[in-house]
DNA sequence: TATAGCTTAAACACCC
DNA sequence: CGGGTGTTTAAGCTAT
């Protein structure tokens, strides 16, 4: 799932309206094309091996071997990637299973999509993090016992050079062959198992309820038609596939019957999905060796056929076996269609590729040392329990600013894109939550806004704030902290896709939070009325909970950079909710207070915390200082503003510090009164 | 299990 | 009268 959305989100690129989003999506065909290249090319060699096997001298045999090793490790890697990714039963619950994966179909499909338990970004690096290294861990592992191997066997080849004539060092080398064979083998499991993992995700009936999910998820563009077209694939289709240096034929017969050849089970370890739905990865590649699992089928699902574009109902495995044997035979049309879904996995590769290119730089850039597992406690484990992790890794790009490039217009309805952030939730509890978390403890609702304020802004992805959060945030954004109704509006609608429609529903969900919540002030202004914030009444409505997720607390410590970290963390432990701390404005009242810059439009990121404020002077950021901003702007009404003058100019960095208290509770009078 | 918070839906009032 | 704005109430979910 992960993976689609990954790849989706390119495939929007075009109408990027920053740089950001059609960077991505050019770019990508480069990167991604020498990935999957990469791949094809290995599969190539190898068939060039097998044919000139007799001439090859042990160095370059050893260098193929190594290439082959790097190969499989590759496809190892991306198999893992998807195979975590994938959440087991999407099918059933959707908002539950929505909860680690973002922008998960699930997510997006429904009853709305929302971004339930969304991580925030930080958590998401850190994620990232470790799921990297667990997998860099695990390709080390692996490439170094094939270099074993490989030395073992060159020494035995050698030795045995030196002894015998060139007959048996042909022998030998028919053995490396074998090998090269198995190798080969393995790959194009891996590859089958990516392309069922494709297929898992992609399958129709999935996207049946939300169509706009699945497909797009993918690859918006190109997918749709890619299924459709299956019978006609274009010249690109033709080539990429030769590239996979795959045979086609034999990957359909793969596919779809089980009569599959005897296969090497990889030393790599799959990570079993916790959740009813067997992985494809296993289940095919375990059911497929030797106990062919009688109860389940990777094709078979919920009791229908889970081919692509099939759907069919069949009551049991046998049924489904004969369908499968009858529909979906070895013929043209399987294979054509398995040829798409290679394109499909090629693209999701390609991807990968792409985002993990994109995920080193960032993470480079934000001084982290990319594989370094470090910032989990108990990093790598191959372990099965990963997976859980792997959903959230492989969507992961936690940085999706750059990607989104959607379809953003408002009729348009979705772009999956990964979001960024996951469930907080998801981390420890990783139950379907349904909250915003964000604005519960770690992540400011203003750094996470402009940390992924493109992304929000291009992809239908319902922010993970709560209504209140949201609207304190817009409020807050404005120079003189007061929007109208309409105001607030159109914030919602200019910063977030997801708010481009169903305008009835969330507006009156604005409206009934703006009347619920004490914290929202309505002030009447010569225009008409305004809304305000209370920043007291809004940190009393949640006390601070840091006690939530010790685990996240830490992830946000390793995964942000020490300023980042220093101010998310004081912030948090301010309240949950740092209003203002965020806000460049309160922050740098000197300069930022009336530019308030970015906060309209363009720009781009509303506040930006981290960055402020971060190494420089942690300005005691005390929590209170956010408060008295609030100055209305025709200001009739007495005490309120007159009460502050300084506000506007926001305390002045160092000034700000001032006893907040005082400040709270002046508001809380005027404030009050006048609604 | 109880409670609290959030979201959604909807009814109603008021004003322009 | 219709639309926008506000207020309330209720129900369903989820997390604690």
């Amino acid at each position: 799932m992960m993976v689609e959305s990954a790849s989706e989100t390119i495939r929007s690129a075009p109408s990027g309206q920053n740089g950001v989003g059609s960077l991505s999506g050019q770019a990508d065909g480069g990167g991604s094309g020498a990935a999957g290249t990469a791949s094809g090319g290995a599969g190539r060699d190898a068939a060039g091996v097998a044919d000139s096997n007799g001439e090859m001298s042990p160095a370059e045999l050893l260098h193929f071997q190594q290439q082959q090793a790097l190969q499989v490790a590759r496809q190892f890697l991306l198999q893992q990637a998807s195979g975590l990714s994938s959440p087991g039963n999407n099918e059933s619950k959707q908002s539950a299973s929505a909860v680690q994966v973002p922008v998960s179909v699930a997510m997006m499909s429904q009853q709305m999509l929302t971004p339930q338990q969304i991580l925030s970004p930080p958590q998401l690096q850190a994620l990232l993090q470790q799921q990297q290294a667990l997998m860099l861990q695990q390709l080390q592992e692996y490439y170094k016992k094939q270099q074993e191997q490989l030395h073992l066997q060159l020494l035995t080849q050698q030795q045995a050079g030196k002894q015998q004539p060139k007959e048996a060092l042909g022998n030998k080398q028919l053995a490396f062959q074998q090998q090269l064979l198995q190798m080969q083998q393995l790959q194009q499991q891996h590859l089958l198992n990516l392309q069922r993992q494709g297929l898992v995700s992609l399958q129709p009936s999935q996207a049946s309820g939300p169509l706009q999910t699945l497909p797009q998820a993918v690859c918006p563009t190109d997918l749709p038609q890619l299924w459709k077209g299956e019978g006609a694939p274009g010249q690109p289709a033709e080539d990429s596939v030769r590239q996979e240096g795959l045979d086609l034929a034999g990957t359909a017969a793969t596919a779809t019957s089980f009569a599959s050849p005897p296969k090497v089970s990889p030393p790599l370890s799959h990570h079993p999905l916790p959740n009813g739905q067997p992985t494809v990865l296993t289940s095919r590649r375990d059911s497929s060796s030797h106990e062919e699992t009688p109860s389940s089928h990777p094709l078979y699902g919920h009791g229908e056929c889970k081919w692509p574009g099939c759907e069919t109902l069949c009551e049991d495995l046998g049924q489904f076996i004969k369908h499968l044997n009858t529909e979906h035979a070895l013929d043209d049309r399987s294979t054509a269609q398995c040829r798409v879904q290679m394109q499909v996995v090629q693209q999701l590769e390609i991807q990968l590729a792409k985002e993990s290119e994109r995920l080193q730089a960032m993470m480079a850039h934000l001084h982290m040392r990319p594989s370094e597992p470090k910032p989990f406690s108990q990093p790598l484990n191959p372990v099965p329990g990963s997976s859980s992790f792997s959903k959230v890794t492989v969507s992961a790009d936690p940085f999706p600013d750059g990607l989104v490039h959607p379809p953003t217009s408002a009729a348009a309805p979705v772009t999956p894109l990964r979001p960024p952030g996951l469930g907080s939730a998801s981390l420890h509890g990783g139950g379907p939550a349904r909250r915003r978390s964000s604005d519960k403890f770690c992540s400011p609702i203003s750094s996470e806004l402009a940390q992924n304020h493109e992304f929000y802004k291009n992809a239908d992805v319902r922010p993970p704030f709560t209504y209140a959060s949201l609207i304190r945030q817009a409020i807050l954004e404005t120079p003189d902290r007061q929007l109208t109704l309409n105001e607030i509006y159109n914030w919602f609608t200019r910063m977030f896709a997801y708010f481009r429609r169903n305008t009835a529903t969330w507006k009156n969900a604005v409206r009934h939070n703006l009347s619920l919540h004490k914290c929202f002030v309505r002030v009447e202004n010569v225009k008409g009325a305004v809304w305000t914030v209370d920043e007291r009444e809004y940190q009393k409505r949640r006390p601070p909970k840091m006690t939530g997720s010790p685990t996240l607390v830490k992830n946000m410590i390793s995964g942000l950079s020490y300023g980042a970290l220093n101010a998310s963390y004081q912030a948090a432990l301010a309240e949950s909710s740092f209003p203002l701390l965020s806000n460049p404005s309160m922050l740098n009242p000197g300069s930022a207070s009336n530019l308030l810059p970015l906060s309209q439009d363009d720009t781009g990121a509303p506040g930006e915390p981290l960055p402020s404020n971060g190494s420089s002077s942690p300005p005691r950021l005390s929590p209170p200082q956010y408060s008295h901003q609030v100055q209305v702007k025709e200001e009739p009404t007495e005490a309120e503003e007159d009460r502050r003058p300084g506000a506007p100019l926001g305390p002045p960095n160092a000034s700000i510090v001032g006893p907040p208290e005082e400040r709270d509770l002046e508001e809380e009078l005027p404030g009050e009164e006048l609604s």
